[in-house]
Parts: C-alpha cells; sequence; structure tokens
DNA sequence: CGACCATCGTTTGTGTACGAACAATTCAGG
DNA sequence: CCTGAATTGTTCGTACACAAACGATGGTCG
C-alpha cells in the first residue's frame, strides 16, 4: 500500500485541530455518509444479490406490499424517490412481473400499481434477508449502540 | 394515511410481530442513510452551488489540495471512489481546469494529477464553505450528540 | 530471459439521482 | 362554466456508482 501522506506538514501544525482550520475529508459528515452507504449497498448485493433486486427495487416491493395499491408518485413520496427515479425503478420492476400497473378509474392521470403473484412471492422470501442486511450492516456496533445511531440518524434524515 | 397491509394473510398469521415478521422501511439502517445523504447533498447543491461543484468533485479537490500530487487511482482510494466513477470526475475538473494531469516519468502507466492556479484559488474559497455544510447537515444534533454520532457512524464505514 | 500476474487508466453497460421541461388532467375561484 | 394553478407521469441531460473486460505497463520468480 503507498501511504505516504506526502509531506503536509509546514503550514498546518498549528491548525490542524481547529474547527475552522483544515478540512479533513475523512471526518466530515457527507464523506462519511456516503462510505457507509456504500458498505450497506455492498451487504445488500452480497446478501440478496440471488435475486438480482437493487436497494431501490427492494423499498419499492416492500414499500407495496405495505401499502397494497398506490400510484407512482405516492409510492415515491413513501419510498423517498424523485418522480423521475421512480420512473425507471417501477419499469424495470414491471419488465420483470413483479408488480403489475392499472390506470385509476377515479383519476385518470394516475397509474395504480400493486403487487403480482411473483412479487408477493418474492417480498415472501427477500422480507427476512431484509433484516439480515440491516443487522449485518449494524454488526460493528453492540445492541445499545445501534439503538443510539438509529434515533441520531433519523434525525438527520428529516 | 392508506395503511391496511392488504389481506395477504393466510399463511403469514403467526410471523407478523416477530423480528422475522414486519418489514418496516422507515426503520431500516439503509433508507435512513440514503435519505440523510440525499438531505446533505441538497444542502451541499444549496451552499457551494454558485461554485458548480459536486460533492465528489469538491472531495477529490480536496484531497488533492490535502496530498498535493498523486495518481488518479490513488486518489480514488483516498476519496473511496471507484476508477470508473473517478475517470469521470477527473475528466470534468480537467475540462474546467481546476487539476492538470502529466505523466509518471517513473511510470508510464500512471498519471500525476495537481491542482492549477485556479483549482488552488477555489479550495481556498471553498473549505469554508466546507465546514459550513457539514455543520448544517449536523444541525439537529446536539454537539455532544454531534460526537457521538460521528463516532458511531465512522465504524460503519469501514 | 521469459512466462505470469498485478496494477493503471479506459470503456461499456446497467442502475440510481435529480433538475427541468412537457402534455394531459384535475381542481379552485371568479 | 371557464381560466389559471397544481398534480401526474414521462423524457432529456448530467453526474455518480460499480462490475466487467480491455490494452499497456510494471514487477516477480523460476
Amino acid at each position: 500500500m503507498g501511504w505516504r501522506a506526502a509531506d503536509r506538514t509546514e503550514q498546518t501544525l498549528k491548525a490542524q485541530n481547529d474547527d475552522a482550520g483544515e478540512y479533513l475529508l475523512e471526518n466530515q459528515v457527507g464523506h462519511l455518509l456516503r462510505r457507509a452507504h456504500q458498505r450497506h449497498t455492498a451487504i445488500f448485493q452480497a446478501t440478496i444479490g440471488d435475486q438480482q433486486l437493487t436497494p431501490l427495487q427492494f423499498a419499492a416491493l416492500m414499500k407495496l406490499a405495505d401499502v397494497g395499491e398506490a400510484s407512482q408518485n405516492h409510492l415515491g413520496r413513501l419510498t423517498a424517490m424523485d418522480a423521475a427515479t421512480m420512473q425507471g425503478v417501477i419499469k424495470r420492476l414491471i419488465a420483470r412481473d413483479l408488480i403489475a400497473r392499472r390506470p385509476d378509474p377515479d383519476d385518470r392521470r394516475r397509474l395504480l400499481l400493486t403487487l403480482t403473484e411473483a412479487g408477493v412471492a418474492l417480498v415472501d422470501v427477500a422480507t427476512a434477508r431484509g433484516h439480515q442486511i440491516s443487522d449485518e450492516t449494524l454488526d460493528p456496533l453492540s445492541p445499545a449502540e445501534r439503538e443510539t445511531f438509529l434515533k441520531l440518524l433519523s434525525r438527520l434524515s428529516g
């Protein structure tokens, strides 16, 4: 490993630990959030990869199983997805016949989504995996720390 | 809220409230990490948007300012970016003349990256914004909570 | 020396992510 | 009832994110 942190020595002796001083990437929330998210999706792929599901596809399926039926935009709001993003996720799930789409009789702008039989079957299989993925992601923390972490994290997600 | 969990009842009566049972998306680490990351990038864009920088471009610039000079892959490792992702980020930064690329005389596979004058100037301006972004992202937490959160989060980023 | 294997940077393909613009539809007020 | 504002789903463009395969180079070891 070629780890020579170069010699950024001279001028940074004073302000290394100030808040206003040097900017250390590895201490910034954004960078840590990004890396934690990376690690999580790696665990996701390793755990559920045999189903060819992505995290967003999984989220949409699970939420749809939860609410039963929803329009695209509504499901998008429930899963924190942009309408444009939702469009692609739904398209792929429909292509795999995991969800079905029908026009809303009461509002001709809307398309109502439901799980197909195959979708329901997949959700049944994948639920346990979902819990396993969450557990493994939190594995470096003790049970008490997990609770603390999730509580703080959810306050940063609003 | 249309919360009726549909009537997929028959075979799933036993495991409704177990940990193996219902899967609530909004309690899963992955979903919360994703949403926190979303919120952070929104703050990033609002704070630094006038510079037309993305979070990854910013990270690459800051890290390069930190180490002075690095090959693409090495900088990629320092910023947790895939080599293919790095390629695009670097390409855009070079197009804006914020960084420069020259062949490594000691290894003809490598391309050494350095900040240009414009790059250095931008880093100087943007450093304060970087701290501001981190602060604002952590705004919902008290100082003590921030410390706890960052400590736990960094253990989930390894 | 020469086969072998690792590393460097690139390209391709698929899948998020989101702003912006759009047509169709619905809804609110006058 | 009719005009304007809001909502729904779509498309386009840009930018991550990463697996996989690639040619070129570098290092190792028999």
